[in-house]
DNA sequence: ACCTGAACACCGTTCAAGT
DNA sequence: ACCTGAACACCGTTCAAGT
């Protein structure tokens, strides 16, 4: 389950010639999975993960209802392709990389959490799927990062897992949580009437009061003072 | 979805007559909210969140395969109250927690997770679903111990909701990871293959290389140090 | 090579009916 | 109050067949 094929298909590469981007020109396009991936992006972003249904799928696409399983092997598949579609870095230019590893590490990951949060079904996904090209690439910047602004070989790996796991943490919880204020709101409200049993939560308005933002940049700013050597 | 409502059930509370804790006499003992969860449990432990059928349940239970919606609205609310069955906490002597803040909040986080660890559906689960009242009470002691420690009122919720991330995160992520050792293994082997592409974390050897524990432990560590003062 | 509808197996849930 | 089987709606996937 961790680390599964990343894209291929029995389908061979298609050729150069056909264009992706044609719009709904009167007939669709041909399948390919491209189109299959995107599509499926966008009817995840809609209707959230229990919203994808082959037959959904294949009907957005213009294509008869069966037609998918030639491209691809199962709905599984469809999740791991859309969810790697959607974490693609653009990087930091080398350069600034170089000189100030806070700021790429921060900018990285924050640009991670952001594009989880775009799409708020990636982040219930991920931690149980194949590691595509696009999270290996990033796991691979952040290594060599690290290891740059001087962590240890031997403490690189753990302070690799860290960070994923305090980024895929923070991302999870806010994106389930930020699907539903009332939700917040009601469970607070319940709180309220606990008050004896749970009063300092209470007090503190847990379930309400949040900077989400920067109680992320604030733990991610501990983690690294911790992890990395201060030369 | 955050935050719904804990344990309540159309049925009222069995009279105090029955006794759960009857063996496999013959003749199952009644249906009740106790045994559902209990067993449901059981399937969980033993085929994971995609073995949970209503039908199988039933059945485990020696019930007619429909009886389960008498006692429970839906599917969902089996989970709900699988997974804050599972996550109780018997918690720390109060003269320890007041003296070793530290060593407290280690305590409770760690037991967290091997709690979750033993149970590892119940990593996936968690974050999607309400927080029933061991949730809420864990919660609540950790506020308590770290605003003992000196965390400001307006720190509060910042601290609780990073070593929520964090726990999390690592609980979810060793979860997943280690129910497929194999599938770490052919990922690494792949990574070789591309270690033009991937040359630090091939070199690590991210996939295989971790002392999960110890990575736990110390990032843990590492957020306290940030989150509590050192007075 | 690529697409299709019919058909199968499976599952959550409702309902009318039992005791 | 508590339990039950039949039945419905829905969905992933296979398959034999089309072009």
């Amino acid at each position: 389950m961790a680390a599964k094929g990343g894209s291929q298909g029995k389908r061979p590469q298609r050729p150069a010639g056909s264009l992706p981007s044609m719009e709904e020109t009167g007939s669709e396009p041909a399948l390919s999975i491209e189109r299959i991936v995107a599509t499926a992006v966008e009817l995840l972003d809609a209707e959230g993960v229990g919203g994808l249904k082959m037959r959904r799928l294949a009907d957005r696409l213009g294509a008869g209802a069966m037609s998918l399983y030639w491209h691809v092997d199962n709905k599984e598949q469809v999740f791991d392709l859309a969810l790697d579609s959607v974490l693609e870095y653009r990087g930091t230019p080398q350069s600034i990389e170089a000189e100030d590893w806070r700021g790429a590490i921060f900018h990285m990951l924050e640009d991670w959490r952001a594009s989880m949060l775009r799409h708020p079904w990636s982040a219930s996904l991920l931690p149980r799927r194949a590691l595509g090209p696009n999270i290996l690439g990033r796991l691979e910047l952040l290594g060599r990062i690290l290891s740059r602004a001087g962590v240890d070989e031997a403490d690189l790996n753990g302070a690799i897992w860290s960070l994923w796991n305090y980024v895929m943490g923070a991302t999870l919880t806010r994106a389930n949580f930020d699907l539903s204020d009332e939700d917040m709101l009601a469970g607070q409200q319940r709180l309220a009437h606990l008050s004896a049993e749970y009063p300092t939560i209470e007090r503190a308005r847990l379930l309400l009061d949040n900077d989400w933002d920067g109680v992320f940049r604030k733990g991610l700013g501990f983690l690294l003072d911790g992890l990395v050597p201060s030369r």
